[in-house]
DNA sequence: CGGCATCCTTGGAGATACTG
DNA sequence: CAGTATCTCCAAGGATGCCG
């Protein structure tokens, strides 16, 4: 694939630009979830429906990284967030279609996890 | 395992430590290889073996980056690196075992980019 | 060609405190 | 309980330059 013809005479490191944007797929995948608590906060919410602290507790997140990843998530449609403004206030965090797309790509990284990570003396 | 006593009257946030370090593989893997450059080159060395300057191209990292991202990556037995003092010095960098079984992954990540990438209007 | 040393900018992320 | 607002720190990462 010569991507890059020669010819380019400035063949300096910022000349790549963004040609590497839509390589392949994967890599539009890692863009948008290849930070590590998106990845913890969605493998968390397989379970099922969470409440904010649950979520607190399991992944270990301060409340502010919690709330900002969560509403990016949110706005990329990854999750969805249910309000429930009975006593002191109750949202709940549920994976949406988009986001439970992505239990392969866990259950694969689990799987290896559990092949590479014990044996490899952490 | 509960370290976390309900009882405790100091919750502060520091107070979580490393209860979610082992809460399941997927975070110990995501903990190994969920940066994003990490990620996309072991992805892009799915096709096989290549050279420094091809990764570089193929990928957009910086030599800088590319030179630490790889050596982290062959410190963690992702990947070997195979070096040729002919000509002008060449080496090559192929995953391992350990990397390729990272391919399900990547799989799994490629599948699902393919059915929400596109109509997520990145 | 491969890749390390340096400088510098950014944002990810924790601590803490405060509000509805 | 569920956030938001700050402040701060540090690592990730890009640009350049140089060297084997």
């Amino acid at each position: 694939m010569a991507t890059q013809p020669p010819s380019a005479d400035t063949e300096k490191e910022s000349d790549v630009e963004q040609q590497n944007a839509d390589v392949c797929t994967v890599v539009g995948a890692v863009e948008e979830v290849g930070s590590k608590w998106k990845l913890v906060i969605l493998n968390d919410l397989r379970d099922g429906e969470k409440r904010f602290n649950e979520l607190k507790r399991s992944t270990g997140a301060s409340s502010y990284t919690l709330s900002r990843v969560l509403d990016g998530l949110e706005e990329n449609g990854f999750i969805d967030n249910r309000k429930e403004l009975e006593s002191p206030v109750a949202s709940y965090y549920i994976l949406t279609e988009k986001g439970s797309a992505l239990c392969p790509v866990f259950d694969a990284l689990d799987e290896w996890g559990a092949d590479w990570l014990e044996s490899t003396g952490e």
